[in-house]
DNA sequence: TCCAACATGTAACATGTTACATGATTCA
DNA sequence: TGAATCATGTAACATGTTACATGTTGGA
């Protein structure tokens, strides 16, 4: 459901293009909502058949033609009767998780070779919202005053991946027998 | 994918129903993982077809008869193929931060009681956690092995919640004008 | 008398993943 | 020469949600 909700989101502020809004899951809102560019075309079909998007075809001469996609005020309607709506609650699914809680099948050794790779991943993500992080402080007050919101989500995602990364930390001794 | 993992991680240990396993999703695996009860019949039915499970009816004079899966071999192998594997990192997917990121069409006010509701789930689900977490720590030792690794994803469960609550009060008081 | 817990499902629909498909440009 | 980035999609399949459907027992 809310797929469309995060794409009416981030075109309430700019036109874009499938793509664009590929890249931007990856980025600061991917860490709380992300989709494959499979997807996100699909979706955009959908919602501008249904009225609240505007299509237009950029032509490059460099690059691939673009489907640069607008808000309609269907498109901004939609969105504020959405945000007026309660949310439900985040479901977590970590696979990871389960692997641990189900761990006794296997070998020490093992689990604590994944959960270093995980250890890496969240490493990398935690340094990359660091990064944005940065660009942020960077910002005059005044701009900084506008990305208020967002930054509020990315503080989240910040002290996740620190909490996340602390109890890694923790784990790893236990399961190698150190605590 | 994940859900069939979690069902054999559950039922390795002990045979169980599909209600069971669906109350178990609103324990403490329904932290990092969860599914309805329609859902979990249905993978139930799929697995025994698949050879992973036997089936076998309970009559209860008392009660509506019970449906009670046990693991076969089959399914261990299949768990333990899956276990040896590398995991995917998990996809958080939080509608409410999508509507805090675009909550500057939204006033103040409704920001703020959204984030109150949210606030209070996460109050009773760490209430909850912390409740799983004293039955543990009731545990003689030996008891607490058994459970060493299930305690793990607890105690991630915890800090995960504490550090969302945190978080929930800055940014309370980031969007009252207080900070 | 009504609600919660126990117990299991079907059907329609919505959402998400994986594999496949194309083709230009830029950088090493 | 080969990979990465830009740019868009289709088709098959897997997973998950919502509405509907049924019926018992025990407690407030």
């Amino acid at each position: 459901m809310s797929l469309k909700h995060s794409l009416l989101v981030l075109l309430a502020d700019n036109p874009a293009s499938g793509y664009d809004l590929s890249q931007q899951f990856k980025g600061s809102v991917g860490f709380f909502w992300n989709a494959s560019h499979q997807q996100v075309y699909k979706e955009l079909k959908t919602m501008a058949s249904a009225g609240w998007l505007d299509c237009d075809t950029e032509i490059q001469s460099d690059r691939p033609d673009k489907k640069v996609y607008t808000i309609t005020d269907a498109g901004r309607g939609a969105l504020t009767r959405w945000l007026s709506q309660p949310a439900k609650p985040n479901k977590y699914k970590d696979a990871f998780l389960i692997k641990l809680y189900g761990g006794r099948h296997l070998p020490r050794t093992e689990l604590i070779k994944e959960l270093d790779e995980h250890i890496a991943l969240h490493r990398k993500s935690l340094s990359k919202l660091q990064g944005i992080e940065q660009e942020y402080q960077a910002l005059t007050k005044d701009q900084q005053q506008l990305f208020e919101l967002p930054y509020l989500t990315l503080k989240l995602g910040i002290s996740s991946e620190q909490n996340w990364l602390a109890w890694a930390q923790d784990t790893r001794e236990v399961l190698s027998g150190n605590a």
